[in-house]
DNA sequence: CTACATATGCTCGCATTGAGCATTAAATGG
DNA sequence: CCATTTAATGCTCAATGCGAGCATATGTAG
């Protein structure tokens, strides 16, 4: 089928371009920075929220807590940014996974040889209310203080029909700059999918692309911080949710997206719960993170039966009703399904 | 919830740390240069392949095509590897994703003043097999070339019987270094889960996690050649699979389980098929992709359910049976539904 | 013409899942 | 102490999804 045949080799001076053996090389590659990123998140009162820091001063903007990789310091970036976190906020993290690589954080910053460019690697860890207390450093802010717009608690965010979706029409409606690369989807459409407006429904799951949609329009702060054309073609807008410093926004989005897709298949809802915990105060805290769509019994069936919990044998008396019985999670069930996670059906409203 | 009083102040010197003003920074940070990597796939005649450069010498190994991220000439990491793979292979990438960030490219390479620390970011392209004639250089290999004991196309691999258990079985039984961080789960239960041994079920998707563990047990020759402690515990081991150079064989078994896990929630495996085709040769593809285990009749009622795709109105006739009605891909699905795939359950054998 | 290979249509039964009714058990206010 | 309120919990039912298999259609190869 692959025959030899159709091996060829790569000229050489190609190969030396990309693997490079002598230190010629490092005048060809100016300097970069690996800048280490974390979205913590925990749910508190039922309130998604993120560990950022702040400035003090005028124009403070939040940060995410990071810190340049030093691979002198740090043999992963993974060890780099516990490190990071620890020294920044007294938190030592537990659950943390990679969420994406970002090449241009400073997105429309110049080269320029002073400066070293700092490409951004965003993590996502989850931690529980518990060690809230630990953190020295550093508040806890709702997500959606940053995100209004995927606040789904109360229905229909107001400030989509009020500002999001007119604007992104005007936008789409727009005579395109030859610029923009050929896209496959219509601006048009990607608004329609991306803000379920014209009969397509909410994926709660979309929260990236639809926070670079609104950066593509221009209607967040970052953009015109940016100074991207089409924020410069706006009169004055109003603050879609609160902006962040680089582009930790954006990580924050990818951290949002990635939490809501991933407690449907891996059981990492319970890296957010304390050890023992009722049934009903689990899918509170699923709610928190998906928006509020379950179904109390069934979600009572698919969790008991999926085997992701067991009963502790204790019962939780201050209910505000009939006492419930405590549950924890079942490690187990790590070694029975390839996909354990709480299987709430995407797509709702 | 989450009050204001909450809001303390991270220390001064922290923050300079982290978000660096000036130059002093600069020699701080050691020189990190990042490497771009793409494991680019087609199927061609069923068989699943990836595009691999390769050196002459001895101990040749099979490269991906890759090279350094250049700010000054890349605006973004994407842009930057659509641009190696152009001048090494002479392909035009079409489909991308990125994959993930591996910091330690070179595991076990110590800190070193005069070469940079290369870090990888690894990304997946899908490409069609009318595509694959513009491959100048390069040649196609079976991605189950490197990694035999995914391939279930003709039941289970002898190899796992043969090879790989009974040693994974001897190296979880081997006193653990201490050295080693508390897993939360132990050697055993992660043979038993990645390699479906006593019971539990085969999952296609968990091609990275049975490579590491191939490489922690010191299995694999990459782990020899890094030093692993473990891979020099054996006496001579049979070959499993071909080695690739740096971490390339690692960010391929990122691109396969990816690869698998994605077709089934986004219609991605239409990148690698021609415009026009039968719903048998989808399936085929499919197949080769995940295993075969798809029920015909099923498949049809699913693709065609879903909304894929569309009859071109065609039929084609060389099919060694009765002719085939030709489809093709009915992109306005993507404006339809959030998560369009090829929804085949997880945990088939 | 016949055997064969594939394409395609259809049915059946089980498992999953959405939705709702009914009952139980504590806390609270009179 | 009782009635009311608020949850927790048990159960049913219908719609749907999905695995499996039967049956038929229509080419090609010999």
């Amino acid at each position: 089928m692959v025959s030899d045949a159709n091996v060829r080799r790569i000229p050489r001076e190609s190969l030396e371009r990309h693997h490079p053996k002598g230190t010629a090389m490092r005048q060809e590659a100016p300097a970069v920075e690996i800048g280490l990123n974390a979205a913590i998140v925990a749910v508190l009162d039922n309130e998604p929220v993120v560990l950022v820091v702040r400035e003090d001063g005028n124009g403070a903007q939040d940060s995410l807590p990071s810190g340049p990789f030093s691979p002198l310091k740090h043999r992963t970036f993974e060890g780099g940014l516990r490190t990071w976190v620890s020294d920044q906020t007294g938190i030592e993290l537990g659950y943390v996974e990679q969420l994406y690589s970002f090449g241009d954080r400073g997105r429309h910053a110049q080269p320029d040889d002073e400066m070293p460019h700092v490409v951004s690697v965003g993590y996502l860890a989850l931690t529980d209310a518990g060690q809230i207390e630990d953190s020295q450093r550093g508040s806890w802010r709702s997500w959606y203080h940053y995100f209004p717009w995927e606040d789904w608690r109360k229905g229909r965010p107001a400030i989509l029909e009020a500002e999001i979706i007119p604007r992104l029409r005007e936008w789409a409606e727009r005579p395109q700059q030859t610029a923009e690369p050929a896209r496959p989807i219509a601006r048009q459409d990607r608004v329609r999918m991306c803000f379920a407006i014209d009969g397509a429904a909410w994926d709660e799951e979309k929260v990236l692309d639809r926070y670079e949609l609104l950066y593509e329009a221009g209607l967040v702060e970052e953009a015109r911080r940016d100074g991207r054309e089409a924020a410069l073609a706006w009169a004055p807008t109003p603050r879609l949710g609160a902006m962040m410093r680089f582009d930790h926004r954006r990580i924050l989005a990818t951290a949002i997206g990635r939490t809501r897709a991933k407690i449907k298949y891996r059981p990492v809802i319970f890296e957010l719960m304390p050890p023992e915990f009722t049934l009903f105060e689990l899918q509170r805290t699923v709610e928190a993170i998906l928006g509020p769509h379950l179904h109390k019994q069934n979600f009572r069936r698919l969790v008991e039966g999926a085997g992701l919990v067991e009963p502790t044998g204790e019962m939780k008396t201050r209910t505000g009703g009939r006492p419930a019985k405590l549950y924890r999670f079942r490690k187990e069930v790590l070694l029975e399904r390839p996909a354990p996670g709480v299987r709430v059906k995407p797509g709702r409203v």
